[in-house]
DNA sequence: ATTTTATGTCAGCCTTGTTGACTTTCCAAG
DNA sequence: CTTGGAAAGTCAACAAGGCTGACATAAAAT
């Protein structure tokens, strides 16, 4: 199929061409897309983007996370992540409480309206996820995971990683 | 190992959980930042975005393309298209041919320096990609490819396929 | 007592999306 | 031929959500 040798252990050689990975690049760049699109249509229509989205998504992961733990695992500034957050307190779907053990920090947890808004936005997302995967078949997915794997930044993987298991 | 059935036909019903499904999306963002993440080091060097990068890249798959055509393959309106490209043309990156047949369209082309620009940021988007490709393997590839393409839209993916081949 | 850490806040900037209003050009119906 | 609409592009203004820098507070650590 397509103009590639090796045995498929990740260890052999490939030839790739640019074509082939242009193509790459491009399906990466339609598909996140679709990926995002139905997640958007929901935030459009209450009011929030999908900054609000990340923050809800990693709260409902990590009940209780403090936001310095948010902050490394979204990757952005604290006065960004404030932003998001302090609307997301204000309307009522996130609450902060302080730590018992260490005051300094906040516990960050969904409301049951904060968790109702959050089922709505991963319920679509996972319906899109869901067909693609059952379209594709379940080695592709295994393909897909692996390539997506192997595609992030080594710390992004590491926290991935320690994500990926942990989490329910 | 994954707690799903069926022979990989793409016809069976899978079981998936929700938890698989979530590794999925989690996989989904954290590979997007990396994929991201080499062209926005040289774009942020140079003083552009992700957005002038974007209308590179499909500049140069298509060269003499109108902006129309542009906007429908960006998914932007045109007014924001329009900014992008007007720095990129006052910066002498592109040129814009007014139509010889319909005086309305501007035909888009990448300069020498454009395509210096494009190269760079195009070379160390495939390099990682490559890499993700070696480490994976081809047959993780093809699943890849495949789960992607399924996850667009239906547009965007009648998008993808028209440009997939018809390229160079 | 001092320093470091966790968090929050204010101010201001940039990119990149949006809508609305407008021009120029083309084409087609009268 | 003219006129009216559609299509392509431009200009202006606004919003979301990134960013930096400076600063405040409280708590923990040294």
């Amino acid at each position: 199929m397509d103009k590639s040798a090796g045995s498929g252990s990740g260890e052999t050689l490939l030839f790739l061409t640019d074509e082939q990975l242009r193509k790459g690049i491009e399906a990466m760049f339609f598909a996140y897309r679709g990926f995002t699109a139905d997640p958007d249509r929901i935030l459009d229509q209450r009011g929030y983007g999908r900054a609000h989205h990340r923050a809800l998504h990693f709260i409902h992961r990590a009940p209780g996370t403090t936001v310095n733990n948010l902050l490394s695992i979204l990757g952005v500034t604290k006065q960004s992540l404030n932003r998001v957050l302090r609307s997301l307190i204000d309307d009522g779907l996130v609450e902060s409480r302080i730590g018992r053990e260490d005051k300094r920090e906040r516990h960050l947890f969904l409301t049951p309206v904060g968790a109702e808004m959050e089922r709505a936005l991963s319920d679509a997302q996972r319906a899109r996820m869901r067909a693609a995967y059952r379209a594709a078949g379940p080695a592709a997915v295994a393909g897909f995971r692996q390539v997506l794997e192997a595609m992030m930044d080594t710390e992004q993987r590491a926290q991935f990683q320690s994500l990926r298991d942990g989490g329910s």
